[in-house]
DNA sequence: CCGGTTGTTCAGCG
DNA sequence: GCGCTGAACAACCG
């Protein structure tokens, strides 16, 4: 279940099949796992929540959605989506989209936009946002040509703490407010990576499923919100709204 | 035990 | 063609 560092994970992962053969496609994805057998892996990527296979022509695009599982080296007692078996080890991915990217990745990819990247533009997130000056805080956080990879608990924990409301309209911010919001993003996102990795996530969470702001010690407020209609964790008293 | 959800796409409508 | 809405999908956690 996944938001960009969830993917980074998965990308670290599997990286042991790089340059392995795939021996064996199968599953129930709707794609032709014709062209996928006897192909090499060149190259495991990410952009954002998408989890990219690439082969010398195709390259087969992963999102676990909400529900999307995967294991590896091993089998779970469910219909996979998408299965691919190598000389030693197999990849099988559970409810999930799978689709077949045939263009070159670079046209189909901003990747400038993705928060875990090395290619990561402020600047550029920058631009986008002053382009949408009526869009709201909660629902930029979660612009995937904006913030590739941000998800519903990225969103939440960064607008804590910058201490901003998530109904702000992003064109109302000050430009250092801006600056820092699209600055703590990829800052919380590395965080989130690292805290993933160690299980410890959730002791983490500020507001996310929390009860009482670490900050002021009142209720933190849960609402549905924006444009993207999607739960919002939030503390009324430390938070600001720019109007 | 069941309500809720780390997400996206698409049909249908005005 | 547009934006908006709701449905659909799907599986696990607390």
């Amino acid at each position: 279940m996944p938001e960009g560092p969830s993917i980074v994970i998965l990308k670290e992962l599997t990286e042991q099949f790089v340059g392995k053969k795939i021996l064996e496609a199968g599953g129930s994805a709707k794609i032709d796992m014709s062209l996928l057998e006897g192909q090499m892996i060149v190259a495991i990527r990410t952009w954002g929540k998408h989890y990219l296979i690439c082969l010398k022509d195709v390259t087969v695009r992963i999102h676990l959605m909400l529900f999307g599982s995967y294991r590896i080296n091993e089998e779970r007692d469910a219909n996979p989506r998408l299965s691919l078996k190598f000389k030693k080890g197999s990849l099988n991915f559970y409810a999930c989209s799978v689709k077949l990217i045939e263009d070159d990745l670079d046209d189909v990819y901003d990747w400038s936009a993705d928060i875990m990247s090395d290619k990561w533009s402020a600047t550029s997130a920058k631009k986008k946002l002053k382009a949408h000056p009526d869009m709201l805080a909660c629902d930029a956080l979660l612009d995937q040509e904006i913030f590739s990879g941000s998800g519903n608990i990225i969103k939440c924990e960064v607008l804590w703490r910058v201490r901003l409301h998530p109904l702000t309209p992003v064109g109302n911010l000050p430009a250092a407010k801006l600056t820092e919001l699209i600055k703590e993003t990829r800052h919380y996102a590395f965080d989130f990576l690292e805290w993933k990795k160690q299980f410890v996530l959730r002791k983490h969470w500020a507001v996310y499923s929390k009860k009482k702001c670490p900050r002021c010690h009142i209720p933190v407020i849960k609402e549905v919100m924006g444009k993207t209609k999607r739960r919002t964790f939030y503390c009324n008293n430390c938070q600001l709204i720019y109007e």
